[in-house]
DNA sequence: GGACCTTATGCAAACGATTGTAGTGCGCTA
DNA sequence: TAGCGCACTACAATCGTTTGCATAAGGTCC
């Protein structure tokens, strides 16, 4: 099966092909007289014509794609973004290329940059990051997702971790809880340092000691430990605000080791709302942040900015609260 | 910061164009004098030139791209096995086009085919499928992951249900259970009409009343329903297979809602064993499928097909089993 | 020392589109 | 009827590569 080129549709509706992609062309079709346009577009319907995007970009220097750049495809917060970006990005007639940051992240974003991409979706920076400063020094179209970097303006759409975190601590103390603590997560990720932050301040505004122990990374195990630390500290603690759901699992844990019970002995709010926290035992209490929508909205910003259009800086997201069992008191 | 051409390298190492692109690449490189690639590498290199992907593409029509079509991206299987096929292609040059078949499978792989994708992934078979027969009428390289399809011959890569499910039974039937239930997912997927072909035919070996209940779906709402159908019909069952992770779960709760105990009272063993199953109440027994592997080898078998190499025209993929306290009795 | 092969390079045509410019034919005006 | 503008379309260059073919220089053979 040849494929149809437009010079083959040209050639049927008996017209150079120059014409033929004036008149396929929106832009230009004005300038073809109407009649001919007819021709032209009844010939590459029959024909079945697709144009060639690679011939298209060469020409044109756009390849109608953008590339995302994933830290851990692994992850399940990604494939919610990943399916957001490419809600958005389809209709507009763009490709999604997808790239693990996995060789490092420097090699990952080459890698799309070489193949033209109009444009790239970063969920990969670290709270500062060359590979950004680089890319804003060249102008690429670039936002960044579920993450910000302080030293450049590139756009960032993120969760609202500030508010996000104070659901949680009102939902706590409204349950009649006071002596609240944290388990922060690295710090050298920007939603570590926010949720923290907010904590911090929230606790302090309500007037209670601000309690706080450091997870070495947001997964289950790290979660276990420092909460093993923090309520070794601070024995008389009731309520434990997680900085995500993996830790607040493994504060699950750690309370149970302790022979005491999730939700009626310490409350446990988890931070992102992954799937299947609703079945754990008891169903786990969470910050839900909407990681499709996320996607849908880094990829609109970007749009926007291969638009030429202006940007905010910052894009925040709304976080709601997600109430189960393990805030309830059984 | 203007791009470097293959023209400016000629012209930094004096010769022709044509000459500097044969310097250039490993294949005609022997035709061209030793001391002249030297100075053409030289020259590549000082200038930090790197090759239009979409130009060299025009000509030899190839895009050095593949294209993944993914039926649900917000399932967690695909984030692995997106990994997987990511990890195997990024080193052989490839990139990775991700479609989710959201507005319609046949639109998804319509449009990877206009951006002259060298070749598809597909994890969104039925088990019968027109698109699937198209695209082996025209001969697109095309590889199938996590489902069969029987009409046409195009390779797949499939966990080994069969011997997978057999795992499960055989695991129950050590712990001493004989009366085993069959949870199955819809048998219009592979997976489930092949687990349940599976459990049938293990259940027969060893002599057992085969007991199955059909859900709806592979989620947790159906597999819940079924279950509750099942056990009404036959309260003596002591051990649940299930088709899938969700539907185990699902199982969970029915069990729990007539008063018994998982582990205990009643076995359940779920398949595929997604993450945070460990994390369950009680930890749930599943049958692990590699997913991550399973991507790497459906991407490892479509460059074997891009390489004109033959292939299998199905590849199994062993499944071990994750033994955990669903199955223990406490 | 001319015919001939080998080796290394240059030339130019592709690939399939887009787009600035030149040209054609027509009707209109003076 | 010559001149002009207008509406339309054709020509050709271009994007950055690859690649069949021509060509040039140098070496070998008889």
């Amino acid at each position: 099966m040849e494929r149809i080129t437009l010079s083959d549709v040209a050639e049927a509706a008996d017209v150079h092909v120059s014409t033929a992609s004036r008149a396929l062309n929106e832009a230009s079709r004005s300038v073809v007289k109407p009649a001919t346009v007819e021709r032209v577009l009844a010939a590459a319907e029959r024909l079945g014509y697709r144009p060639h995007p690679l011939a298209r970009g060469l020409r044109t220097s756009r390849s109608l794609s953008v590339g995302v750049v994933i830290p851990d495809l692994q992850n399940p917060l990604f494939g919610p973004i990943i399916a957001g970006i490419e809600q958005s990005l389809a209709p507009e007639g763009y490709s999604v290329l997808i790239t693990s940051a996995r060789p490092g992240e420097k090699e990952a974003v080459e890698n799309l940059v070489d193949r033209r991409v109009d444009g790239l979706i970063l969920a990969t920076a670290q709270r500062s990051d060359q590979v950004i400063e680089r890319l804003a020094e060249q102008k690429t179209p670039t936002v960044l997702v579920n993450r910000h970097v302080e030293s450049v303006d590139v756009p960032s759409v993120v969760g609202d971790d500030h508010l996000g975190t104070r659901l949680a601590v009102d939902h706590l103390v409204e349950m009649g809880h006071t002596t609240i603590g944290h388990i922060a997560g690295p710090a050298h990720l920007s939603t570590g340092l926010a949720r923290r932050q907010a904590f911090e301040q929230t606790m302090h505004d309500y007037g209670y000691r601000v309690l706080i122990e450091d997870a070495d990374g947001f997964q289950v195990a790290p979660g276990e430990q420092a909460t093993g630390r923090l309520l070794e500290r601070e024995p008389g603690i009731t309520a434990i605000v997680a900085a995500n759901d993996l830790i607040g699992l493994g504060a699950y844990r750690t309370v149970r080791s302790l022979g005491r019970t999730v939700g009626t002995d310490v409350a446990i709010t988890g931070y992102n709302d992954v799937a299947m926290l609703d079945l754990m035992e008891p169903p786990m209490t969470a910050v839900r942040v909407n990681f499709r929508r996320m996607g849908q909205m880094a990829a609109d910003t970007l749009l926007a900015r291969l638009d030429g259009r202006s940007v905010d800086p910052i894009i925040l997201l709304e976080p709601t609260l997600s109430i189960r069992a393990s805030t309830k008191g059984g």
